[in-house]
DNA sequence: TGTACATCAGTGAACGCGCGTTCACTGATGTAC
DNA sequence: TGTACATCAGTGAACGCGCGTTCACTGATGTAC
């Protein structure tokens, strides 16, 4: 009889194969994190009770409690990612269309998974930079992506002619600061008055388009 | 001896003031948030022990831990939008001198009490609207008055022709869309790599001005 | 003016809870000889 | 082929802590008579 009350029942790894109750404990993460919606829910203790397994066999795999929620965000950012570059693989080659399939699937992202999204870009995970192994660089390293592919999609409009753009990094970052207050907002309130067309608004402003 | 260590010694208020410490509760609440920057710092025992009174005397003002949160957010949205009215009476007639007065103060705003701005907009102190006293009318209420402002400003700027805007209400949103982005990510990080003119190329394109 | 009393502002001790973390351990499984 | 042993994956009990909340209370202060 468990000590504590379990939601699933797993069988023990064999020899050589702990390593799998590692993906195991941030899958469950990532499960609470999405259900609650909340930072604050995902608990050594819980996160435990989900994967199936007792408390302590967590510190196997990682140091503390706040490293389990890095190995979530950084899961995220790899994810959304690779989200981005699959919305390019798939947009053809009209500049136009591809700038757009890029920013709304930036924003289905954050409609699907509001939870992570939320806890991404909401810093409260952000390690105590002396206390944890990660640097400054590599925390900008993971939001650099969504930036590159920005860049990208934006400059394939000013060299087609449609974006009257003069400086494409700058207004790449402006791009994105308009998707990400759109993106949080999303994920924080269901219920707000948008108009219809807020995102196609705001992309052809920010993207300085010039024909429709 | 109390029998909790406290940060602050009071003198007990005289014989019908009490309402005074309601006041103290929520100032000591906004002093944890803003040192912090983390919500979760603000428990009923920390805010306590910050005024200098025993735990148990909040529940003479407030009904619950949840309750100092929601008349933090509550305080908070008074004092923004304070401060955009403030911005308005200082900003005088020219109506591009008025939409940056009003934008700019919104973002000193967050950048001036960025724990504050992050749970205006969090969500986390949401309460469950059936366990609460609050409506969802009341609660879009709090943000009206910032969007009445920029709908105002905006205007004013299709009037003296310097803005191409069809739709002032639809477009009010997108700019406050943008000016969240910013803020938010101001509020999340300190070090992050800004063009310099962020701000006025964001407020530039979303309110659609046609002229420097 | 004096006194009994009601009210008000706030206290102190205690509760049960879930948390992160530690420790010594168990039992299955692969490996060396 | 058999067996001793090392390693691996994970456990169970316990710890101290801060939390939200309850309860019966205390002592000062204003008020009615």
């Amino acid at each position: 009889m468990p000590s504590e009350r379990m939601t699933a029942t797993r069988t023990r790894n064999r020899r050589g194969e702990g390593a799998q109750l590692r993906d195991d404990i941030v899958a469950a993460a990532v499960a609470l994190l999405d259900e609650t919606g909340d930072e604050s829910a995902v608990t050594l203790r819980a996160v435990a009770r989900r994967v199936g397994i007792a408390a302590p066999s967590i510190y196997r795999h990682f140091a503390d409690q706040p490293s389990i929620m890095l190995a979530v965000v950084q899961q995220a950012f790899d994810e959304l990612n690779a989200e981005l570059y699959g919305a390019l693989d798939v947009a053809g080659d009209d500049p136009r269309t591809r700038l757009f399939a890029v920013c709304t699937r930036y924003l289905e992202f954050a409609r699907r998974h509001p939870g992570r999204y939320r806890t991404m870009f909401g810093g409260l995970w952000m390690p105590d930079l002396e206390a944890s192994s990660l640097t400054e660089a590599d925390l900008h390293a993971l939001g650099r992506v969504s930036m590159e592919v920005l860049v990208e999609v934006l400059g394939g409009c000013v060299a087609a002619g449609i974006a009257t753009t003069t400086d494409v990094s700058a207004d790449a970052v402006a791009l994105w600061v308009g998707l990400h207050g759109l993106a949080h907002q999303q994920s924080v309130t269901v219920s707000f008055p948008w108009p219809p067309d807020i995102e196609e608004r705001l992309v052809v402003a920010l993207a300085h388009l010039t024909d429709g």
